[in-house]
DNA sequence: AAAATAGATTAAAATGATTCTAAACTGTTG
DNA sequence: CAACAGTTTAGAATCATTTTAATCTATTTT
């Protein structure tokens, strides 16, 4: 749990200003325990259902790409044609179960590290995403 | 190079009716010695360019997506607005050149072994794809 | 080899995610 | 409190992809 007021003052260090919009993004994007993931969609319903106000799409777009760009969120990079967003900003990679269109977390600890042996000239290495997909396990 | 008639052949074979456009995507895509990446924007391009008569971007779209389904070409985990596809079926991962918005192969044999030490009961493993996003060195 | 049929192609419309626009609103600064 | 810059908003616009339903074509049947 965080209070109201730890958020307006970290969007505010972000030079963001603290809106109502903002702050019940932040209570809901934030405020558990645990982290998941989710696509606008799923974000926008639960932020009307959590506040019992109607928000704008657009809204939601905005914040949650400054959220992205301030490393507050990340996107998920999957072949959908939805984004996926995460709240745990933290290294790690994910399974991605086909049938039910789920993400799970899979911890850095669970995956052997990985090393690149190639380098391109004048290109630094930004990120490395493991996916991880998932079927029915029929036998 | 490979000629028409064994296209004819390995559509049969797939289940596929030879019609004149999917023969034409055959060569577009599997005449070359390199494999490479494309948007479906890019095909497109490419057939009317090398056969120069106009294909309908549903023909493309279904053929790309039986292939697909076949094996015959991978989608390729990406966060992008569209999708990417491509002809290099073996086993192998991305770098992904933010800047340029180019993808690059990156083979098994240059990424470290990746063991997932975590399973999930009723599921077993498709794929494993690995995405290494590169961003400009500048120092 | 013509007729029948199942599958494929097509242009155009529909869909759905995302971005843009421009007007109204609100937090911040002096 | 006034002025300003940043934010929200509904709705329009955009763009990739899918659907539709009519036409066409490869294959099978006769």
């Amino acid at each position: 749990m965080t209070s109201s007021i730890e958020y307006i003052n970290k969007l505010r260090n972000s030079g963001l200003r603290p809106t109502k919009q903002r702050i019940k993004i932040c209570e809901v994007l934030f405020n558990k325990e645990v982290t998941f993931h989710f696509t606008i969609n799923d974000l926008v319903k639960k932020i009307e259902k959590e506040s019992n106000e109607k928000i704008s799409l657009a809204t939601v777009y905005n914040t949650v790409h400054a959220f992205e760009k301030k490393g507050y969120l990340k996107e998920i990079p999957i072949d959908s044609n939805q984004s996926y967003f995460d709240t745990n900003t933290s290294d790690h990679h994910h399974f991605f179960d086909i049938s039910e269109n789920k993400l799970i977390d899979l911890d850095d600890k669970d995956v052997s590290p990985i090393k690149i042996q190639k380098s391109i000239p004048g290109k630094k290495i930004k990120s490395i995403e493991v996916l991880v997909k998932l079927d029915t396990d029929n036998q």
